[in-house]
DNA sequence: TAAGTTTCATTCCATATGGAACTAACTGGT
DNA sequence: ACCAGTTAGTTCCATATGGAATGAAACTTA
């Protein structure tokens, strides 16, 4: 490898380290991801984020992703085959799909997450705990927190 | 929009905060690019590698980036369709092609840098200078600089 | 200098992607 | 009650993607 360190020390663009730290680092995830659970990396947000708080919607996952509603709506079908998630009309709006794990969904966010964490840790433990801190906040305001 | 933070304040593992991150940020300089000037981003990418250093050649960049080298084959043949750069093998090496950008090219980059840090600024100005700073040096520790 | 190995780059192919058009369900105004 | 406008979710389709196979050139060892 003959330039590793290419973006350190020089005035590289902030969207150009974002998109090179995601390359390098959500993409193994999202490939251990694939090979042990045949599972893509919207499908494990997907389930993310209806294990994180009820009543979502296909509509709330994509805003809160930033990934276009046909790619969600892909995976919660996904999901629905392979039983991980409900879906059930509400009852004031029946076009509102709520989401919901199923119990062997929430087996398996349960056995996954910590697998996922033992390869996610390998890489952010390059940072002590109060540089992990001071990350999360950076990245909660560059994510517009209070605007 | 319903569930914009959720993200925020609660155990979100960081891959997901970076993934949404790219999501949010990467890709409307991306549309952007693709729309005024027809580029993907990772042509982009190669032309800001190339700008940055001498001597880079495909596979260099594909280490660099952590994109596999078929994209960025595909990215550099786009880029001399174009004629924003030139590729030479090296006389001590055939198999390697070192790169380069044209004069076409140069102006190319000056013209679209700024734009483009007109964009990724609306983003990143939410941090202050000192934030700032601080991110890059957490971003720098994270792509493994001293390790 | 021939055989085997490694490396750089390209091509092939099955799959993923996302914009745009679409359907179905609701809302508000008249 | 009707029609126009809006919203949730799906489908269509052209294009992007990346793993694996291939090609091409250069090394290594004998």
């Amino acid at each position: 490898m003959r330039h590793p360190m290419i973006f350190v020390d020089n005035p590289t663009p902030f969207a150009i380290r974002v998109s090179v730290l995601t390359n390098r680092y959500v993409t193994p995830l999202a490939s251990f991801l694939d090979k042990e659970y045949g599972l893509q990396w919207h499908e494990w947000v997907v389930v993310f984020c209806i294990e994180l708080r009820d009543g979502w919607t296909a509509t709330d996952i994509s805003n809160a992703t930033g990934r276009p509603k046909n790619t969600i709506s892909r995976a919660v079908h996904k999901l629905l085959k392979m039983g991980l998630i409900t879906r059930r009309s509400r009852d004031d709006d029946a076009r509102v799909q709520v989401l919901a794990l199923t119990a062997k969904g929430k087996r398996f966010y349960t056995k996954v997450l910590p697998r996922l964490q033992v390869v996610e840790r390998s890489i952010y433990d390059r940072l002590n705990k109060k540089e992990q801190a001071q990350f999360i906040k950076l990245l909660d305001k560059l994510h517009g927190v209070g605007s």
